[in-house]
DNA sequence: GCCAACGTTGGC
DNA sequence: GCCAACGTTGGC
């Protein structure tokens, strides 16, 4: 069992958002960084937890959990010449970008900010919190897993 | 391979 | 909106 966080906008699809389509499949798609492809397609299993991080608004933090519900295959939305995530050099035998399905486990009840992560000395390592980290999608390991859902 | 220009992320 | 910190692109 692995832990990891996965960001997103809430502008562009929240933690909510999540939930209101619980009971369906939920692509995690359209991320196209080298680092954060290399976890989904190698390393994420189905059955790890992630946390779902709002970035990029207002108060950004954790402010759930997911489960992944399918480990990683071909992101599709690549293919498609029209979407925004679209990329011509991807073919369905070279498909280069991957996605995992992912399924709400619970919200929190509060939003542990990142300024509050911040304040933890136990999170030092935390990748989130390191200098220019901006990585979709980064790994969380047991301990600091355990640490910031006791901070709830 | 180098590196300048450009694009993106994401906190503030 | 600003801007730091990356990542990507493409000429050479």
């Amino acid at each position: 069992m692995q832990y990891w966080l996965m960001k997103s906008e809430p502008s562009e699809f929240s933690y909510d958002d999540l939930l209101a389509r619980s009971g369906q499949t939920e692509h995690w798609d359209g991320v196209r960084n080298y680092q954060a492809r290399n976890m989904l397609r190698d390393q994420i299993q189905q059955d790890d937890l992630a946390f779902f991080y709002h970035s990029n608004c207002a108060e950004p933090g954790i402010v759930g959990i997911m489960r992944i519900s399918r480990a990683g295959y071909p992101d599709h939305t690549a293919l498609d010449p029209l979407g925004k995530h679209s990329d011509p050099a991807c073919t369905p035998a070279n498909p280069r970008w991957y996605m995992v399905d992912v399924q709400p486990v619970r919200k929190l009840k509060r939003t542990i900010s990142l300024a509050e992560l911040k304040n933890h000395p136990e999170l030092t390592g935390f990748a989130l919190l390191q200098r220019g980290s901006r990585l979709s999608i980064l790994p969380v390991l047991p301990e600091q897993w355990n640490f910031i859902l006791a901070l709830e």
